[in-house]
RNA sequence: GGCCCGUUGGUCAAGCGGCUAAGACGCUAGCCUCUCACGCUGGAAACAUGGGUUCGAUUCCCGUACGGGUCACCA
């Protein structure tokens, strides 16, 4: 067959030649050991969680070495494609500290290694398509979508464990052969009808042959040779995958290609086709899958529709996204932990991100974990920061709850500032959500008796107790006074000043001091358990504390 | 079903031929002159399995089981 004839008859309008191409795409001047990464999304809606971790991966191995990290959007499947997805994405991964040199980004298209959207690459594409042919290794499929729907029926759906496979392949085998055999003049009738095809590769491989690779995280790696003659364009002349992935790395110089997993079986047909085409192989990264479990107790692969598949369900959880990306930090590097332990103040971005430190296996997501995270991240912020997170939560979240934080924010920070700043900070909450639920009483539109009385004591001894303080309370002592003066109320009341003491003989006593703080913690926070009663007191104020004192007993 | 990947406590994980098999989360006991939140000191809890190789295997090799992924004109 006379292959140039039949790209020119497939390609009539591709003229330009791949050394006249790629005089466009320089080899990049990175400094030695550079790494040029990228992501590589399809804008199919939101970011999925687990797409943070190639993400961050890949931020962090560019900007560590001097590289260059760049957004690719893969929109090379029209059916599935969400408008303004990309846009949003650009600004979620910011937000979590993912930041693009090329393609888009938030000032907007950058990169001279353009364009950055596969759509966009249609004619780039087309020169690597036709030289293909040229030489012989890629041929038109004229099969109509319909026949190859059929044969798909054959082994997809739900009924894939009962699907004859021997059959489907064997059927796969037939059809590829048929497909191999067109001729010329076959070609030419289909076009002149006007019958679209999607170009396939002339696969030479044998899959009893084996190829030889070596992964950065799952090491050495032995598959089957291709044999399949996959798809590098479909019929709307728009690349495949695996085709993109081939011309737009060579050409954008990508160093790295970071990916999920689930990849790893492509790996054969990629291989294949970088040899095709005479480009040089970039290093792959297969980075292990988050998973979930299923009703079953099964591992799954976090999927779309999962509870915490969504990157933005986080924030609106109340996670900070700092918190979200300690916790991916801990995931993808198993000394992260260890290290920041070591440097407390230092940003994740300090970070020596190592390749070898990467898991090999799929891990679990741990709400608990995220949740031990980021209480240690929330409480080494300061008071402001906090309030200020906590606001802007609010105001997306609950109206209602950020007009009484803007109301006073001197009130507001002074009550995050509880137990915070020292060596050992409180740790209450670990989302941004809690926040209302800790701090809550301190405002009168939010106060309300929560907690019960122990039954043990009668209303009697507590409203005697609470008396007592109320007529006793001196503002202006110190903490230690303070506790004093209640330790008063208790000997005065028939309870012991000393814990200790009461457990020695507790039928002596109707209670300790403890139980006397609890009747005023309960009357003034409406909680048995709070932060040091002392401290509330004095941001409360004189007034609103007695207030509080008297409705409770007024109540009993 | 074929192909590929994986398997250390409930979870995340150190380990890379010889150790009482780290650490973190969670759970739990006790302590911290009032609760809570911290903090401190402890505790329970693991090398999937059968064969090799070796003086010696969690570690190396093979099989088995189990789990995961993938088999599109989707990425």
């Amino acid at each position: 067959m006379d292959y140039q004839l039949l790209a020119d008859l497939l390609f009539p309008s591709v003229t330009k030649t791949r050394e006249e191409l790629e005089k466009e795409y320089p080899a990049r001047s990175l400094p030695e050991g550079a790494k040029v990464t990228r992501f590589a999304p399809s804008p199919t809606g939101f970011v999925h969680f687990g797409g943070l971790f190639p993400a961050t991966v890949g931020e962090r191995l560019a900007h560590q070495s001097g590289g260059v990290f760049y957004l690719r959007i893969e929109d090379t499947d029209a059916k599935r494609e969400v408008p303004g997805a990309a846009e949003g994405l650009v600004k979620t991964l910011a937000n979590y500290g993912v930041n693009f040199d090329e393609g888009m980004t938030l000032e907007g298209e950058k990169g001279a290694y353009g364009p950055y959207k596969q759509s966009l690459r249609r004619d780039i594409y087309h020169v690597y398509a036709k030289e293909l042919v040229v030489k012989g290794l890629a041929y038109p499929c004229f099969s109509s979508e319909e026949d190859l729907e059929a044969l798909k029926q054959v082994n997809k759906k739900e009924e894939l464990k009962n699907t004859d496979w021997t059959e489907a392949e064997a059927q796969r085998k037939a059809e590829q052969d048929r497909a191999r055999a067109i001729t010329l003049e076959e070609v030419k009738e289909h076009l002149s009808k006007g019958e679209p095809f999607v170009l396939r590769l002339l696969s030479g491989g044998d899959k009893d042959k084996k190829v030889r690779f070596t992964d950065l995280i799952k090491g050495n790696l032995e598959f089957p040779e291709n044999d399949e003659d996959f798809v590098l364009l479909k019929s709307d002349g728009i690349p495949t995958y695996h085709f993109a992935h081939a011309v737009d790395d060579h050409l954008m110089g990508t160093t790295h290609v970071i990916r999920g997993e689930e990849w790893l079986p492509s790996l054969a047909k990629h291989v294949q086709l970088f040899t095709f085409l005479g480009f040089k192989l970039p290093k792959y990264m297969h980075i292990a899958q988050i998973m979930r479990l299923d009703e079953n107790g099964n591992k799954k692969k976090l999927s779309k529709r999962d509870m915490g598949a969504n990157l933005d369900d986080y924030s609106r959880m109340g996670y900070c996204a700092e918190s979200v990306c300690e916790y991916v930090m801990t995931l993808l590097n198993s000394n992260y932990e260890e290290w920041h332990a070591k440097n407390p103040e230092l940003p994740y971005t300090d970070f020596p991100f190592s390749i070898k430190k990467m898991s090999v296996s799929g891990c679990l997501f741990d709400f608990d974990k995220l949740n031990d995270v980021s209480k240690n991240v929330l409480s080494r912020m300061t008071a402001e920061h906090v309030y200020d997170l906590t606001l802007a939560w609010a105001k997306e979240n609950d109206p209602d709850f950020a007009e009484l934080l803007a109301s006073d924010a001197v009130y507001a920070t002074s009550i995050l500032s509880i137990g915070r700043g020292g060596k050992k900070p409180r740790k209450d909450f670990a989302r941004l959500s809690e926040v209302k639920d800790y701090m809550g009483f301190f405002y009168d539109e939010l106060f309300e008796i929560k907690d019960a009385l122990p039954e043990q004591f009668s209303k009697e001894d507590v409203k005697a107790c609470i008396t007592d303080f109320t007529k006793n309370y001196d503002e202006s002592l110190d903490n230690t006074g303070w506790f004093d003066s209640v330790k008063g109320v208790a000997e005065r009341q028939g309870f012991c000043p000393d814990v200790k003491a009461y457990k020695q003989s507790p039928e002596s006593y109707k209670g300790h001091v403890g139980d006397v703080s609890s009747f005023i913690r309960l009357a003034i926070t409406g909680k048995l358990n709070s932060p040091d009663l002392y401290t509330v007191m004095q941001i409360l104020g004189k007034e609103r504390s007695l207030a509080r004192l008297d409705a409770f007993t007024q109540s009993l």
